[in-house]
DNA sequence: GTGCTGACACAGG
DNA sequence: ACCTGTGCCAGCA
């Protein structure tokens, strides 16, 4: 396998490492559970959560993007409707009120 | 290379 | 709960 190299040029549809990377990790996480935009990047053991809500902007849509949210359980902006949708189908935990997921009891360890 | 933009995080108020 | 400022950084024009 050849490292990406200064040579290679990303056309459209290709990722950067990173961006593929981001992109693998929340295919990882199983149904009802979730990690936050840190996680991501702290799992990955590169970037930063900034990072990660880039990538999730740019190309989230080919993923289960609805499982990764703020570190405070909330959720962008925007996304809200479709996110909780899916997280009533997934059975994923919310805290009381509703509006945030209970990352005490959705978090995923990573196994 | 330069300069925004934004699905972030955290500390304050 | 809401807003502001600071630090952060991938992607893109």
């Amino acid at each position: 396998m050849v490292p990406v190299s200064t040579h290679d040029r990303r056309g459209v549809g290709e990722l950067t490492r990173f961006a593929s990377q981001v992109l693998d990790v929340v295919d990882r996480i199983p149904s009802g559970r979730v990690l936050t935009y840190g996680d991501v990047a702290e799992y990955l053991g590169e970037g930063r959560a900034r990072g990660v809500g880039t990538v999730m902007a740019r190309y989230g849509g080919a993923v289960a993007w609805w499982r990764v949210l703020r570190a405070d359980g909330s959720v962008a902006p925007g996304l809200q409707e479709r996110a909780f949708a899916r997280y009533a189908a997934e059975g994923t935990p919310l805290r009381r009120g509703g509006s945030r997921v209970d990352l005490s009891r959705a978090r995923w360890d990573g196994r």
